[in-house]
DNA sequence: AGGTGTGAACACTTTCACAGCA
DNA sequence: TGCTGTGAAAGTGTTCACACCT
């Protein structure tokens, strides 16, 4: 954590530097933003200005520079930015592109939505496996991707290599699941099950809570009369 | 916006009466969090610290006080929180077990598990609709719930007094499915499309994107070296 | 002792505003 | 003129530390 207390300072070498900076969560979801944008919209050619990127992603122009120039200064004053250089460096600086291999926990309602999710492979992650402990599910196949029980899972990390899981599995049987697949190997979570999951320092997670998200939306509906702005 | 520049402060009223200060995202979804464990963990009765709650959720006891005691003050000094009580109170606060009824958008993969999933059931939100375009799903049921065609929204709408919407249609026709449905009269939206939504002042947006937070997860591990410290 | 409620300090994020360059 | 890059200011959220109650 205080690792890098004086910084090498400006580093104008490639972007797949790690920039030691720490890059706050809202900055990584707002690139994730922009590329997405670029992607669609600014599809062609040509330059983008960081309005045009604030205004399809619901920010601020000085948002948008302020989030680019951390990762260096890639802009052409007065133009903007070019769409399809900015894409590939958005990509290299959040890791995509790389083929993700991922081992999906849970083949029931959600993990079997999960793995037809075809976003998730259109964006370079893989759903290379499945584990699931019902006996009448393994050995079954998904899409040609064979169901696994949970005893084969270390030997199936190792085989394929695979370096990301998404826990879809009940939330007791959560931290179980993340204890394995850590000890096997994998050094990041997506993990959909609503409980708090402790992994060891070095392993990413990140957690997605439907349910909070709707009672969010209970709370700012409860009070709409108080605050009438909306957001995204 | 600027409603409520001088608050008339300290109501130890009812938590159901509008507290007029600005309550945070990050304080919204910890409330949620408290609440789960409460009803999970401090499942019996008698009372649980500030502390308590902290460990379960991944914040701190401070955290967990200043969060409640923007909607009063209701701990027993030296004792803590009285677990029902609060219980209680998250829930009122938050709206939730008023029933909420919601119309799904888009039986699709996404939209299906969606429905099937009980968690939103279980805490109060019922699907009492769904909608979809295509002509072979229309009239169809989904465990007991007719499937209408877009041209019924309004109607639909209006007849099961259904104040939310779950958008769970391809992201290009997000904007217009949201349109029709807030014209239907419908306050709050749950968006699972990866497209900035617009609504009119006063509709309240939750968004839920799973390919941002899959590609903040390889953003973390990209540079993992950098940072070894986890999170939730 | 043990735990709440809260002002004040601190840390982090966003916005402003403008110099600098094409 | 148009738009980037960035210090400085403003705004928000979190942590500290302690008075106060049981």
């Amino acid at each position: 954590m205080t690792l890098f207390t004086s910084i090498p300072d400006d580093m104008y070498t490639s972007s797949l530097a790690a920039v030691s900076r720490k890059v706050s969560d809202s900055t990584v979801r707002r690139l994730s933003h922009y590329l997405r944008v670029l992607e669609l919209h600014g599809a062609g050619q040509g330059t983008v200005s960081s309005r045009h990127l604030a205004e399809h992603t619901g920010t601020t122009a000085a948002q948008v520079r302020k989030d680019l120039s951390i990762f260096g200064s890639f802009g052409k004053r007065g133009q903007g930015y070019e769409a399809t250089e900015l894409a590939g460096r958005l990509r290299r600086i959040m890791g995509l592109g790389l083929g993700w291999r991922v081992v999906l926990l849970g083949a029931g309602r959600i993990g079997s939505a999960l793995f037809e999710y075809t976003d998730f492979r259109a964006r370079g992650f893989d759903i290379v496996a499945v584990v699931d402990t019902d006996p009448e599910k393994v050995g079954r196949r998904l899409n040609g991707v064979e169901i696994f029980p949970p005893e084969r899972l270390s030997e199936t990390v190792r085989e394929h290599d695979i370096q990301l899981a998404i826990i879809a599995v009940p939330a007791n049987a959560a931290q179980e699941m993340v204890d394995a697949v850590v000890a096997a190997g994998v050094r990041g979570i997506l993990n959909f099950a609503p409980r708090k999951i402790r992994v060891p320092a070095g392993v990413a997670v990140q957690s997605v809570n439907m349910v909070m998200d709707l009672e969010a939306l209970s709370f700012k509906l409860s009070r709409a009369d108080a605050d009438p702005g909306p957001a995204e």
